[in-house]
DNA sequence: CTTAGGG
DNA sequence: CCCTAAG
């Protein structure tokens, strides 16, 4: 509703606009919190949503009479429910700590008896690790384990070994100063254990053997095989250890059609508070959206790009690392954290690359692509140690005024926002690209030692494996990648009154700031019109369609201690603040996020926050002398205006709050003209 | 998630 | 800018 209505509300002269708060079911969320929209899944929720999908993929072939209240006895003490739509729902509290499986974070039961579906061929997975028992002969439950296996593996590579780190935590994990956040994610990632089991392991299911299972997110994005036990039709049980703990599969012949989770956890909001809260912490770590990495944190939290999407089951995404075999033994899990153990000591640390305890140890030569040291070991794995990986390429423009610093944080921000974005990991062989992801090492021929140098890594964002549609198809679901293509936009408003932002230069992309001989994959027309700020260090990181080239060598001096670092200070121009105190204006403080979205929409760098505090030093910065402001000087007259707006709003404000108090219309205004009249 | 306010 | 309590 645009209100072309203005009421004069007395105050200084200038007219307000009455803007209604925009309906919370129409209101955007600002960029800043795009960060949340992604994030660590955790395993009961991948098993919901894997839940979901598998109810939604029987019912076409089971007239499935599943419903909410159609529980099972036999596992009613759990929390979560899974209904048909995939939601989880928390169950009451004093469903819980009954049972024989108290001890179990999680438990999850599936059932199924309708299905046509097979585990997906790659289920050879090799089982270096763990024993595997199984109650059945059957191939094909094999190949469940297997790729059950595979997948814990693939978790662990990501986030840790959160299965022993959780049973046993260690005091310094406890003690942490950031004990809370890690104790959110410990309760998290215990409230994302699970336990698959059958009906008829339940007695199995002791104080001891700590089920524990994590699923990769990828693991619903991608349709993993893992559901295809639960479609089918009598399976028999299985179950494996690992790291003492035991996974067990099982289906229940009796059963409805449907997958329940249960929990042991109470109320949902334990559930999801702490990894929201753990959300709350990357997005503060990352700072929206660039990828940085903390280095005391880094065995509980997890990078963007592991994180997968919390709603995935419901919204498109863009992010999804593929799903491959993890026969591996790689023990990290994120691949900034390659980047930085390179960054940090020059080499990766046993722990964080490999179980491989060679350490790079030759002197190279700072080298700007991977180069990969293989050894054959006798256990028939490949060991590697990755001194640098190369990144797309980047685009980045920036002002002749930019100073070489800016110049560097710009570029570490473009790598973080293509690394935050999402990325993949591409492998090149002979300087050709692996395409085949299903391939094993030794197809490919990587597993030989004479391929030391043949082979190397990069780093392309999500959106160049991500299906076209994906991205392109489907404007609301503009993934990460190409909204970061896009440059800060000047906001735009709606009044004369920021001439000066006009005033902006038009920004084309000549593409030859950078070398490039390659056409961009996103279409420039649009971006080539947008306008960026002067000051705005456009950060356009342009990915390439169809090989990453450009080499960005990782620096080589990033502190650990220093990763966890603000944001870059980006000052705010006269034409930002202009904009904020026109927007302020108009929407009065304490609605900062209709100020953001009003003004600063398409500014991804300002958050709500960021204009609360701005208008907070604004209101300080016209209050002092002039001799004493610092930075750039703002105009007296925003000055003025800022003065004005904040003390017809402070009345404003205090005038509600005191009818708030003493109830409506005790409290009488003098002046008419300051109510704002109800528009509808 | 937003707002508000201290650091 | 960061952090976080409070709503």
């Amino acid at each position: 509703m645009v209100l072309k209505k203005r009421v004069d509300y007395g105050f200084n002269g200038f007219r307000v606009p009455i803007i209604p708060k925009a309906p919370r079911s129409v209101r955007r969320r600002g960029p800043f919190n795009k960060a949340t929209e992604d994030g660590r899944v955790c395993a009961i929720e991948l098993l919901a949503s894997l839940a979901g999908q598998l109810l939604q993929e029987s019912e076409s072939s089971a007239s499935s009479n599943a419903s909410e209240g159609n529980r099972q006895p036999a596992f009613s003490q759990g929390v979560i429910e899974q209904d048909r739509q995939g939601e989880v729902k928390p169950l009451k509290k004093e469903e819980i700590h009954q049972g024989s499986c108290a001890e179990s974070t999680f438990k999850t039961e599936v059932g199924s008896q309708n299905s046509s579906q097979k585990p997906l061929p790659h289920a050879k997975t090799d089982f270096s690790q763990g024993h595997v028992s199984v109650n059945n002969d059957s191939d094909i439950w094999e190949k469940v384990q297997a790729d059950v296996k595979s997948e814990i593996f693939k978790w662990d590579n990501k986030f840790g070994n959160y299965s022993n780190r959780l049973v046993e935590p260690s005091e310094k994990f406890r003690e942490s100063s950031d004990c809370k956040m890690k104790n959110g994610f410990k309760q998290e990632m215990k409230a994302g254990s699970s336990c698959f089991r059958g009906s008829n392991l339940a007695d199995k299911c002791s104080l001891k053997d700590h089920i524990e299972l994590y699923v990769s997110p990828t693991l619903i994005n991608s349709k993993s095989n893992i559901k295809s036990p639960f479609h089918r039709k009598s399976s028999p049980s299985a179950s494996f250890s690992r790291h003492g703990n035991v996974v067990k599969l099982g289906s229940r012949d009796d059963d409805e059609n449907f997958l329940r989770c249960k929990r042991v956890c109470t109320k949902s909001k334990a559930f999801r508070s702490p990894r929201r809260i753990a959300h709350r912490r990357i997005r503060n770590l990352m700072s929206s959206k660039y990828w940085k990495t903390a280095p005391k944190l880094k065995d509980c939290e997890l990078s963007r790009s592991d994180l997968g999407v919390p709603h995935y089951h419901k919204r498109k995404t863009c992010y999804g690392f593929e799903r491959s075999q993890h026969n591996t033994i790689i023990k990290k899990r994120k691949i900034v954290d390659r980047v930085s153990g390179v960054t940090s000591d020059g080499g990766f640390s046993s722990e964080s690359v490999s179980n491989s305890p060679q350490k790079g140890t030759d002197g190279d030569k700072p080298s700007s692509s991977a180069k990969l040291h293989l050894a054959k070991a006798k256990d028939s794995h490949v060991k590697f140690s990755i001194k640098s990986i190369r990144i797309p390429e980047l685009y980045i423009e920036v002002p002749e005024t930019a100073t070489v610093g800016s110049l560097k944080r710009t570029i570490m921000e473009a790598v973080m926002a293509i690394l935050g974005g999402g990325a993949h990991v591409g492998v090149l062989h002979h300087g050709k690209k692996v395409r085949d992801d299903n391939r094993t090492l030794v197809q490919t021929g990587i597993s030989c030692n004479e391929n030391l140098d043949t082979l190397s890594f990069m780093l392309e964002p999500v959106s160049l494996q991500v299906s076209p549609t994906v991205c392109v198809g489907d404007p609301s679901s503009q993934c990460e990648t190409s909204q970061l293509t896009r440059p800060i936009e000047t906001p735009a408003l709606d009044s004369g009154i920021t001439d000066t932002l006009h005033d902006s230069p038009l920004v084309t992309y000549p593409g030859n700031l950078i070398e490039s001989n390659h056409e961009s994959t996103y279409s420039l027309a649009d971006t080539t019109i947008d306008k960026i700020t002067p000051d705005s260090r456009a950060l356009v990181p342009v990915p390439d369609s169809t090989e990453a080239l450009a080499v960005v060598p990782v620096s080589q001096k990033i502190k650990r201690s220093e990763f966890v670092q603000r944001r870059t200070r980006r000052p705010f121009s006269v034409s930002e603040v202009e904009a904020l105190v026109h927007a302020v204006e108009e929407l009065g403080t304490g609605r900062w996020r209709d100020v953001k979205l009003r003004a600063f929409e398409n500014a991804d760098h300002r958050t709500y926050v960021d204009l609360k505090d701005k208008w907070k030093t604004l209101v300080h910065t016209a209050t002092i002398s002039p001799q004493q402001r610092r930075g750039e000087p703002v105009p007296q007259e925003l000055l003025d205006r800022v003065l004005a707006a904040h003390a017809f709003w402070s009345q404003h404000q205090a005038k509600q709050h005191g009818k708030h108090q003493a109830g409506s219309g005790t409290l009488k205004i003098t002046e008419a003209s300051a109510e704002r009249p109800c528009v509808c």
